[in-house]
DNA sequence: CCAATATCAGCCTGACTGAAATGG
DNA sequence: CCCATTTCAGTCAGGCTGATATTG
């Protein structure tokens, strides 16, 4: 009766264990839904950001979606490969590209916002209405009172 | 006044980004307060396991802890070169090694489950005591879920 | 001369795959 | 012959650092 399988209670007990886990597997699932359309996380939020904040230096798409700069130059480079963004030298500044969402880039991230609404269904499966909002609830305050604190 | 360093709503409303986000934030906090005492999270994983269930082989350090074998190789010689943990091979079964806590291992676990702990306070300082269970419950909830299902 | 931009090279953790050698 | 165990090599996504050339 050596039971296996189990992680140790020091461990399943700590909250950062819990919130790790559970984000590896939530991870998992959008890595999936997202590859099953010929995406990845950071092809998703970089047209999010085009689309919300309109065309942008590749520096400000960094700033906004929150992706560092060296991987940015890989991500658009697989975008503009699929033709979802252009990249364009600026004209009034000859430093910067300007980054553009395509009309496909727009039919391509309206089908991530479907595989994503799938996926945030798969992963709440077993939480109520109110305990999706308390859980959310709970995340937001963690996050933005570590976003300030930085 | 183009409002930068603000995530697309598209983003910040999904739940599987709140959780990958804030897990990385304690991963962050995690891995540095490891480093502090020069250790990183599958050492304290390996040590845990161990202290828990007693010695063992590789295999089924790998299956308690839920590190992958090919990972736990390098683990255990990063422990073994501390002489945390001793390597031995097995009398009975000479395919497999005994992973061993040594006294000194115990030390350093102490040790690390301090800092653990403080992480968790740093992680949830702005939550109540009723938020933290709350958190706790509902990831445990979601976590028991999809190791079900699995 | 200094600051911002874009690019490239590399590191690190965590999770994973595949193959090979050895022994039961 | 099959199976378990250990080990090594490598992949991948995400989050990072540092150096460099170019331009403002």
């Amino acid at each position: 009766m050596t039971d296996d399988d189990t992680a140790p209670t020091r461990l399943t007990g700590l909250p950062s264990w819990l919130l790790t886990q559970t984000a590896a597997y939530a991870g998992r699932l959008v890595t999936d839904g997202l590859a099953s359309v010929d995406a990845r996380g950071y092809h998703f939020r970089v047209l999010a950001t085009l689309d919300e904040y309109g065309p942008a230096s590749q520096a400000a798409l960094g700033r906004r979606s929150g992706i560092h700069l060296s991987d940015l130059v890989a991500a658009i480079n697989e975008l503009a490969a699929r033709g979802l963004v252009e990249r364009a030298p600026d004209l009034d500044d000859r430093r910067r590209n300007v980054v553009t969402l395509t009309a496909t880039g727009r039919r391509q991230l309206a089908t991530l916002d479907e595989q994503l609404a799938t996926v945030q269904e798969q992963l709440l499966t077993p939480l109520s209405a109110a305990e999706r909002t308390q859980l959310t609830t709970l995340l937001a305050k963690l996050l933005a009172y570590h976003r300030m604190s930085s």
